[in-house]
DNA sequence: CTTTACGTTGACGTAAGCGTCAAGCGCCGG
DNA sequence: CCGGCGCTTGACGCTTACGTCAACGTAAAG
């Protein structure tokens, strides 16, 4: 059980555009854009971009907020608030609160996900009987 | 344990679209769109639509795919599936398989909705850590 | 009979989220 | 030295999901 296999050992500690969308499979395009919008912002080695793990961190919260159906925008404080100072107390008192409406949020589309879930159970095994009594009639 | 309302009992069998629209919380531009791209078919009163509770219940499932982050073409392939005729055994077959490509879709993103809750709490916990530190060296 | 309210069909506008050129720079192998 | 490859910055295009007029119909209310 102790067999878990470190997911995607980081082989590197850079990375080009090119390497980031692959491995994300999205494009350079995409990248940039996020880039565009402030979600990442890779230090630069002349002029071109080089991605650290903090980027490709931000990039996955990115991408599995974008499964979740948020936009971008709202994308940005999210990350933005996992990345904020939290030197004063106002700011952790903030933070705390900007989390809880976060998980609200996320609460309430746990149930409509489970919903839907136990509706899609419903309908197959609805499907289902009705496969069963047909073939049983056959 | 019994004590379950009637969430909503409909008080009439017919709607309007400015009714429709105001319960659900969008505009009556928003419903034409939904009709538009093939997702409620309402009656027709002469010129004037006319909602059933099939269409409450499509606009229902039409707005939790969203906040679901599905986009409407999607959607409609979805609840199609639910309304579609389940005669024949092929039908239902066809029927069974796209209900389990659908469950593995939102399997996957529960998975999303659960790390990303996993991670919010861990961060306020952080935080909350830091206040209380913080706080009791005050 | 006219106003008012609510409905209708276009049709154009707009914001988000990229796709898709076009044109140029820098480095590396031959 | 020169081509090619990978990276860069615009800039325009496109799709989705509506918003927003405009112009008109119709039915009840004054």
């Amino acid at each position: 059980m102790i067999l878990l296999m470190a997911s995607r050992a980081p082989s590197h500690d850079t990375w080009t555009i090119a390497q980031i969308a692959a491995e994300f499979g999205v494009t350079h395009r995409t990248v940039r854009h996020y880039e565009e919008l402030g979600l990442i912002s890779p230090e630069r080695r002349g002029t071109a971009r080089v991605y650290r793990r903090r980027d490709r961190t931000r990039l996955a919260l990115i991408l599995r907020g974008k499964r979740l159906g948020f936009p971008l925008e709202e994308i940005r404080t999210i990350i933005d608030l996992y990345d904020a100072p939290r030197g004063k107390t106002s700011q952790l008192e903030y933070a705390i609160s900007q989390a809880r409406i976060r998980r609200v949020e996320l609460e309430a589309r746990r149930r409509d996900l489970d919903d839907a879930l136990a509706e899609l159970a419903a309908f197959e095994a609805s499907c289902r009987a009705d496969l069963d009594s047909s073939g049983l009639r056959t």
